[in-house]
DNA sequence: TTGTAAGCGTTATCAT
DNA sequence: ATGATAACGCTTACAA
């Protein structure tokens, strides 16, 4: 059966049909200036007649250019990160490059297998969004010349890589931490899900230095997958402590907390207040509507192709942006 | 800069490294038999020290086998799809496929021009999930040789393409329209958005035919995208309209028709019922938890990989899948 | 303006 | 077991 697969219209064909050479048959294709009207309407004939695409792979090897950008994720299967893909499908599509995907899951072998494909894949560029790479390996695919663009990874601190860096972390110590703590005396929740990378670790110490620094108590949370596992675990919770402000990692551990509090008498945001860190648009659909600090994610994957594209271009070298999270209130909090 | 793009190592210089031919690293490369051990080794050690990564657009030229297949999605950013899509690309790669996207937005020209783009990118097979497409379109693309599954398209009927198709229509029909027809006569409202493709359609045209079956009214609401417009819709239909059955697309215009309905005074389910066609797991973490018919897209998407590498290998012609959707009955009907 | 031919990095078919 | 060498389908000097 896949023998019969082997008749792809080449443009030897092409040529043959039109009665030119296949240089001509190819400066055609590339629009290239030095070409009688009259041979380019009989080749574009020919090339309509036999249905002829031209072969991206031979091109690419050609060329050295492939117009394909890799892209490494965790998961393709997160709000947050379907968002990002959009974001980076869509302007690739308008910049005409294709987005080839390579997941890593959980294990850091996967994810050095995925760079190892990335590189093979001969991509002209990557776009990065994994917590498990540390800088050394991330430089290295630098060492195979393909450019790359960093999201949200720890490398932020260092300079050798273009990156996108989230402003979650100030958003977070300032506008909700702080002014809590200056503001009320009661007990701040931190509430975590084990494993779920670096972005949440940095939250943590984040909010727990503040305390620190305010010299204050604090509760972290760590609560194993699962809305239903969630609620029981508030719901127990709520037995003996009926107030709190609680940081919940994202919208289902929140939602979580205010029907567990809600069903346990409690009222929100008079005794309990609660602020998803990764917010959704589910936020705003439950009810009580969830707190939430929102990162436009689509935004920050426009961003990152941008980037990449105008690396691409030797236009720039080692950009580096900020995308700042915004808190954005709602009726689970005061 | 992107001059100094220009020394990948290649497989001629890990033969003079290893001091021996060309065809002897690609026998090393691909694993085959006919090799001394000494000179594996020679080689190995070549490979390892010049850090060599077959380019793997020059194998795929030389094989015409570029083991990337291309997926066709008219968006990233719908729960379901995303869903499908991690589905997709882990069965893709535990079976060593790349997967790369191709996004088609809303306008039919976009799906020709992606459909375009596949082509010529030479992948060996597709997937194409888009209502967009006519029958004469998706076999079109199976004159170049490329090999499709196709998800739940119109083309169902037809027998010329491989294809899955959701068991949707039966599952709505006979367990929750006809039996709530049959068991009541409370009015059916049917809550749609406008061009939300074809599934949408045939679901409602069910919807419609059932009810003209059993020779009972009905109301279809096509209520305009966004969350906060669907609430104060139903907010002001509840002034008047003060019990139905209503049967939702999707979760947020679910939680929309039960917010307001709550917030209206009204009792779910004793008043108002409401089922959401497309649930997500959003469905179960609101209150009241909403009935909603299920699909594991995931599952699809698994299964919609096997399907098409079970037609590269030659395993099967036309394979056709039914994945039947499940009605999860939560609080809102009864 | 058009054609010729070398090269892109592999695989695969011959010989040896 | 290993080495030449011709493909694979295209681009791009260089020649004509």
């Amino acid at each position: 059966m896949s023998d019969t697969f082997k008749d792809r219209v080449t443009i030897y064909e092409v040529a043959a049909a039109a009665g030119v050479s296949l240089a001509t048959v190819s400066r055609v294709i590339n629009n290239h200036p030095n070409v009688t009207p009259a041979t380019r309407a009989k080749v574009q004939n020919a090339i309509t007649r036999l249905g002829y695409r031209p072969s991206a792979l031979a091109q690419a090897l050609a060329t050295s250019k492939t117009t394909n950008i890799g892209l490494i994720i965790p998961s393709a299967n997160y709000v947050f990160i379907s968002n990002m893909l959009h974001g980076i499908v869509m302007r690739a599509n308008s910049l005409g490059y294709l987005i080839t995907l390579f997941v890593t899951g959980s294990k850091k072998e996967d994810a050095l297998e995925a760079m190892d494909k990335l590189i093979t894949s001969h991509v002209d560029g990557a776009i990065i969004f994994d917590d498990l790479f540390e800088e050394e390996e991330v430089t290295k695919i630098t060492n195979y010349q393909v450019p790359v663009v960093v999201v949200n990874n720890r490398l932020d601190e260092d300079e050798k890589v273009a990156c996108i860096t989230f402003g979650y972390e100030n958003t977070l110590r300032e506008e909700i931490i702080r002014h809590h703590l200056r503001t009320s005396d009661v007990l701040m929740h931190f509430v975590e899900l084990p494993n779920n990378g670096r972005l949440l670790e940095r939250l943590k110490r984040s909010f727990i230095t503040t305390h620190h620094e305010e010299g204050r108590n604090y509760i972290v949370h760590t609560v194993k997958d699962g809305y239903h596992g969630h609620y029981k675990y508030f719901k127990e919770l709520f037995k003996t402590t009926r107030q709190g402000f609680f940081v919940a990692y994202r919208d289902s551990l929140g939602r979580a907390i205010t029907n567990a509090a809600t069903e346990s008498g409690l009222r929100i945001p008079e005794d309990v207040q609660v602020i998803s860190l990764i917010g959704t648009r589910y936020a705003e659909q439950g009810r009580p509507k969830l707190s939430s600090m929102i990162l436009d994610m689509e935004e920050v994957g426009n961003k990152a192709l941008e980037m990449l594209i105008e690396i691409l271009e030797g236009k720039t070298h080692l950009p580096r942006q900020k995308v700042v999270a915004e808190y954005i209130k709602l009726d689970t909090t005061r």
